[in-house]
DNA sequence: TAGATTGTTAATCGATTAACAATC
DNA sequence: TAGATTGTTAATCGATTAACAATC
């Protein structure tokens, strides 16, 4: 084998910074929306004056996963928008259930966010009998007993809490051990501790991954920035 | 004025980097819920296990804003909890509308979380003839005709945008010109460009600030993470 | 006073930007 | 080929961590 390609694979196996990673999502929203356009290429200065960053930060992301564009001519949109979609795992249709039906989670389920980013919506669950039997969003709510149960049986790869804070750890403990589920969307304004001593005995925790929306710590950034003036 | 006085407030009013600006809000939920456990004293270094970050980092936060601990002792958490509280604003009591009155807007406004921030919602205003009239949350939904009028009688000081993608940026150039309104919360999941030329009479966008909650974004960077094993 | 812990400076680390040789 | 623009290395900037003197 080549030096050259030795290099290569390796290069692409390094780990992508979180700053990367958290900007590829929006690289994607201006490609499909260029795409929308019916534009077909773009460089990296056309691209960083639409999005208000450096064409140099574009190119160094960009080439943390591989060499997309061509040099003298700039990036095929349609390719690179299929190379991130892939590196965002679009394609791959992961699975998810809403956990707590409440107004937040029922919004959630109606709206078309899940299905736009390719994550399927399999079930909702709750814990109050009155919800529990309903139907949202074309779903029987089901009851969060039978959550991980079902999550192992269903190989589901998101669990979205949208649960208040004091239900949200316990029940986000129980779906990443005994229910399989690998990622967690956490609503409640709260840090998840995941792997409580009591559980040591199950599988990995490292390979369990969070995204917190906390829209309380959002709001309160916003107060910060008006707080500054006058 | 003694030389150290004016070093002091040198200090204190260099802008603060988002980086801590960010955490902030962290730190107060921690306070918080110290506070609500009647605990009242606590050292960087009880605190950065507590949250999991670095005694130094705290340190450095908080120095940003003044000397709120005791060198010996540690920091007085009612003390700093009220600080903080001031920094972000909480006591000053802002003043917000929902604009966009659809699942989202609802759940929000009928939800604890501005209350809770120290945010006083105040109305909620859409286009549909079938949601304005109706009950939301104790509040009659307007016209969103009116919004910007009643942002500026109503001195309102955030507009959340609870709204489809193609009208959020009109709506929210609207409420900043001429309804002067200075903070937006945009749930939209696209960047906000504030000024667009023909309004470019009106009052300072300097002083505007936009904090976004970009869910589809956050749903895909989780997806990014669980894509990255197997 | 002695011990503890801050506030702060200096060192390290990581991320962004600039520059340019490679190359289409 | 000449011009354009990438991929990539080097320089800069900012943020985090470590260390320690100040001090309660």
């Amino acid at each position: 084998m080549p030096q050259e390609k030795i290099n290569k694979t390796e290069k692409y196996n390094k780990a992508i910074s979180p700053a990367v990673v958290n900007r590829l999502p929006r690289y994607y929203r201006y490609l499909s929306e260029l795409l929308r356009n019916e534009t077909f290429k773009i460089s990296s200065k056309e691209l960083s004056e639409l999005m208000n960053v450096t064409a140099s930060q574009i190119r160094q992301d960009l080439n943390c996963f591989g060499g997309f564009g061509q040099q003298g001519y700039g990036y095929n949109i349609q390719q690179l928008h299929g190379e991130i979609g892939r590196i965002l795992g679009v394609e791959r249709g992961f699975s998810a259930v809403v956990v707590g039906a409440g107004n937040l989670g029922r919004t959630l389920s109606k709206s078309g966010l899940f299905i736009k980013r390719g994550v399927i919506l399999k079930a909702l669950f709750d814990v109050s009998p009155d919800i529990i039997g309903t139907e949202i969003a074309g779903f029987v709510v089901k009851n969060i007993k039978d959550a991980a149960c079902y999550c192992r049986e269903n190989k589901v790869d998101i669990a979205v809490l949208t649960l208040p804070k004091d239900e949200t750890e316990s029940v986000a403990n129980m779906l990443s051990s005994s229910g399989g589920v690998k990622g967690f969307w956490n609503f409640s304004n709260m840090e998840l501790k995941l792997g409580t001593p009591d559980m040591s005995d199950e599988s990995d925790i490292s390979d369990i991954f969070v995204e917190n929306m906390h829209m309380g710590d959002s709001l309160m950034t916003l107060c910060y920035n008006l707080n500054l003036k006058k």
